[in-house]
DNA sequence: TAGAAAACTTAATCTATGTTAATTCTAATA
DNA sequence: TATTAGAATTAACATAGATTAAGTTTTCTA
C-alpha cells in the first residue's frame, strides 16, 4: 500500500490560515521545541485507522476528503461526518480510550499528523482556543445532522446535507461556483441520513427534475441556492470562521 | 418570577468532583482573583436564555434539569440535550454568535454562572482540558442521538434515550437502582427524538408490556436493563469519566 | 372544590419510505 | 478491447409511523 511518508512545511500550505491549522503554524515558526510535521500520502479507499483502535496521535487533513464512520451494534454502518482539507479528525483527550469510528479516505489524501497537540496547547492557550473552537463546531454539526434526520423529508434531508458541504467548502475556496466535488456513493449519503439508497436515487432524481441540485460523476450542482436554502432553514447559511482571542 | 440570587461555594456542593466543577473549585481554592460564583434559583419551566440571544457567561447546572431546545425554520421543535446536574450549559467561544438554542429548566433548578470561564481556562490549562472533555463528550452524545435517530426503530429510539439518561445520571449517583427521575412530557419525548406524540404513546405502552421499561409520574423504571443494553447496543454502555491531565 | 386547561390515550385511516428483485449502466482490470 | 464487479436505476409491494379525530384522565388555578 503506498503510503508515503515526508516532512511538511505549514508555509507552503493553502490550509495554513484555517482554524487550527492557523494556530500551528505561528507555533512552529516561534517555538523550536516543536519539530515540523509529518505527512502521509493516502491512496483513495484507505483507512487511517478504525474503530476499536486506540489513538496514538491527532491528525489534519491537508488535502483530499475523509470520511468517519461507525458501525453499530447491529451492524448498520452510519457516516459520523466528512473531514475537509484544513479540519482536525482522530483527536481525543482520553488516549486510552479505543476510537468509536473509523476514518477512510474517499479520495486520494494527504494527511499532516501532530504527535503532541496537547502539550502545544498547554503551552499556547490561543492554540487551544482554536482546538475548542473545531469541538464546538463538530458538536454544532452533530446537531444540525440530529435536527435534520429528526424533523426533515427525504427531501430535505439530501438537501441539507448537500448544502452543508457546500457551505463548508465554499467558506475554503473550494468550490467553483455552486459546483462542488462530491465524492459519495449513493450508500454513502444513505448511510450518513439512515435511508435506504433505492430512496436516495428516487429523490437525487426528483430534486434534479424539480431543478434544486445535480449530481453526476461525483459533481454536484445546486442549481437553486435560494430554493435550496429555505428548504434547509436559512439560519444554518451563517457560517463559522474561528477568530476569538481574549484568554486573559 | 421568583428569580433568586446568591453567592454559593464549590465546597458544599455535591457536584464538586465532576468534570469542569473539580476544575472550577481547585482554582478558586488557590486564585483570589476569581471570585466566588453567582448562583439563581430557577423554578420549573423557567426559561435561562433564549435562541437569538447574546450569551454573556457560561453556566453549570448545580441542581435540577435543563432542556436545551431549538425551534427549527420550519417551526418544529427540536430538543438537543439534557443538561444534568455537574454540566456545563451556554458556553461559546464566540460571545458575538448568538445562542442557537434556548435554555429552559424542567424541574425547579440551581444554577451557578461562571463569568469569566475563557479567561480562567487560558491562566489553568487543567481547566481547558476539562472544558474541551464536556464538549467531546456533548460531541459524542450528540452523535450517538444522530446514529440512533437516523437507524432506530421507534422502541430503540426511546429505549436508547431511557437509556442514555439513566447511565448520565447513575455516574453521577443521581439514580435510585433502576429508577430516574424523568421529568419530560411525552411531547418532549416527541421532539427529542423526532416522531409524533402518538407514537410515543403507542411506543411506550408496547415497551411496558414487553417489561422493558415503565415511565409513570415522571419516574423511569428500566424494568430489564440486559434486554435494554442490547436493543440500544451494548457498546454504549461504557461511560467516559473526566481524569486526563497530561499537558506539559 | 369546581371548572378549565393541559396531558395522555385509543382507534381508524393514510402516506412516505423501506424491501425485494430484476435490469441497466459504469468503471476497473486483464 | 472484452470481462466482470460494482454502482445506479426502476418497478411492485409491504409497513412503520404520521395524521386526524375523539375521547379520558390529570393537573392547575380561581
Amino acid at each position: 500500500m503506498g503510503m508515503n511518508n515526508s516532512v511538511v512545511f505549514c508555509k507552503n500550505c493553502p490550509r495554513n490560515h484555517y482554524g487550527v491549522c492557523s494556530g500551528i503554524e505561528t507555533i512552529l515558526n516561534q517555538d523550536r521545541e516543536f519539530h515540523p510535521l509529518k505527512s502521509q500520502n493516502l491512496p483513495a479507499k484507505q483507512y487511517v485507522f478504525y474503530q476499536g483502535e486506540s489513538p496514538v496521535k491527532t491528525y489534519i487533513l491537508r488535502q483530499g476528503w475523509i470520511l468517519l464512520t461507525q458501525v453499530s451494534a447491529q451492524g448498520k454502518r452510519q457516516v459520523l461526518r466528512s473531514v475537509l482539507p484544513g479540519d482536525v479528525f482522530g483527536f481525543q483527550t482520553d488516549l486510552n480510550k479505543p476510537f468509536s469510528y473509523s476514518a477512510m479516505t474517499l479520495q486520494d489524501s494527504i494527511v499532516c499528523c501532530v504527535p503532541d497537540l496537547l502539550q502545544m496547547c498547554g503551552r499556547y492557550p490561543e492554540l487551544f482556543i482554536k482546538l475548542i473552537w473545531e469541538e464546538e463546531s463538530e458538536k454544532k454539526l452533530a446537531e444540525h445532522y440530529m435536527v435534520n434526520i429528526a424533523h426533515g423529508s427525504a427531501r430535505e434531508k439530501i438537501s441539507f446535507m448537500a448544502f452543508e458541504l457546500y457551505q463548508r467548502l465554499k467558506s475554503r475556496g473550494l468550490n467553483k461556483a455552486h459546483v462542488i466535488p462530491f465524492p459519495f456513493k449513493q450508500e454513502d449519503i444513505a448511510d450518513t441520513l439512515g435511508m435506504s439508497v433505492i430512496h436516495v436515487n428516487r429523490t437525487l432524481h426528483k430534486l434534479e427534475q424539480d431543478n434544486l441540485l445535480s449530481l453526476h460523476k461525483h459533481e454536484l450542482k445546486l442549481l437553486d441556492c435560494e430554493k435550496l436554502a429555505t428548504l434547509v432553514g436559512m439560519d444554518f447559511l451563517e457560517l463559522d470562521s474561528c477568530e476569538i482571542s481574549d484568554v486573559a
